[in-house]
DNA sequence: TGAGAAGGTGTACGGCGTACACCTTCTCAG
DNA sequence: CTGAGAAGGTGTACGCCGTACACCTTCTCA
């Protein structure tokens, strides 16, 4: 009976489902429990049954990566470029956060994936429409970087690590120890004297989102001074 | 004979001779194919008389990036600020260049390294010699985020991913195939129309150190102008 | 209805990091 | 000079990993 009923029940594998399921398990125990071997369990069928679906871990991968993608939200219909941007930045933000593991994997790929490409052209599409040049665009679009897709690379941010072993750990922020204020005081003094409610630079002590919009505004604003100087890569005012 | 000669010349391994031979093989073949087999081999001993020097691979790695990181020059003795951070941040960049897979293998750890703790402590040393504030200083370095290594996290940028599995290949530009002109027409527009001799986005046709140099100067100036009009996060002018 | 396609299984291979017990070689106090 | 102990190199083995390949089952449709 309960076989039957698992019979029955049983829903047979798919891409969609086997990406679901690694994006599941990659949330909740790091991108590095992520083996063929503990997806196929999770799904209650043998290692090699997967391959059907999907061509190797990479091609899993990029899929996973896509999905992921594709949670950010389309631009604004009606809205000025700068806005349109920041907008648009914020959402892949969020988007990101919801998977910890997807910036490095995003990183370590050699290949961008379709969704991600498509992203990138539809920024650039704002860009254009709100008057900047094929050049102008260009740059721009290298100086935003990774931080386009939501993630800014920190070195401090331990956050983005949770993705690696496991879920966040919430530990409390945790005494800088002597000896490091002693070898690296610069380090320590923002580290303890952040003014937002003291937190500790290695630590995960400081505002994430207050430190990636000022950097996404700081270069927003610089692009917006570039563009309405009608900056050009032959002549360029500095 | 050959036997004796083999004897008297056999250097002793040592933590350095392991950390040099390790990063030439991640340079020549891609950190991909640095295993502890490999280096062993490489060094003509067996695999586990690395962990006589080494603790595990984990650190091994980190040995690796202290060293490339050690190859940073010293701050400049007598500049402003924004020179002084300027090319600091471009020797960084130099010294990450000659080994592409640092970015990665310094991104992919939870932690920092002794050596890039005391790059970032100069770092901000120097900022506050400017007269930056605690707060100012903390913001931009957040800011700056891993550009102040030398790197931005170019999802274009094929030459660092060169680390992953080999020396950089320098096929030619590759001609855009018309399918992707037509599902990502702006991306192909700012690729075929870049201003610097005609390349390819998705391949490496554009100049990375101009790219580079456009944001690191779009964030140093957007810096300056803060600094100039004492920006705080409290009253911030926006 | 029955052939062929699509999808799940089992076994096996060659790689990986590294624990652990062992053996060799060097160093230096007695 | 000697011999004990430390430091350093070796060999074997374990449990992971991705995935090739042959096989078997189940579903689909002419």
């Amino acid at each position: 009976m309960a076989e039957q009923a698992e019979t029955l029940r049983r829903v047979p594998l798919s891409r969609d489902r086997i990406l679901r399921a690694a994006i599941a398990l990659a949330d909740a125990a790091g991108i590095d429990s992520l083996s063929m071997r503990n997806l196929a369990q999770e799904l209650g069928v043998v290692p090699m049954a997967l391959y059907k679906h999907v061509a190797n871990k990479d091609e899993l991968i990029a899929g996973m990566i896509d999905m992921v993608v594709g949670e950010i939200d389309p631009p604004l219909p009606d809205a000025d470029w700068k806005h349109t941007v920041r907008e648009r930045v914020l959402s892949a933000r969020q988007a990101l956060r919801r998977h910890p593991w997807a910036p490095l994997a995003i990183e370590s790929r050699t290949t961008a994936t379709p969704a991600i490409l498509a992203y990138l052209d539809s920024v650039v599409g704002t860009l254009r429409a709100g008057g900047f040049s094929t050049d102008l665009a260009h740059h721009v679009m290298h100086a935003m970087g990774s931080r386009i897709l939501g993630f800014s690379q920190e070195l401090f941010d331990t956050s983005r690590h949770a993705g690696r072993s496991g879920p966040a750990n919430s530990d409390p922020p945790a005494e800088l120890p002597p000896k490091f204020a002693a070898r690296f005081p610069h380090l320590a003094e923002i580290a303890t004297a952040a003014s937002h409610d003291d937190g500790s630079v290695v630590g995960q002590g400081c505002d994430d989102q207050f430190e990636f919009e000022f950097a996404l505004d700081l270069l927003l604003d610089g692009i917006e001074r570039l563009q309405q100087q009608r900056w050009t890569s032959s002549h360029r005012p500095r």
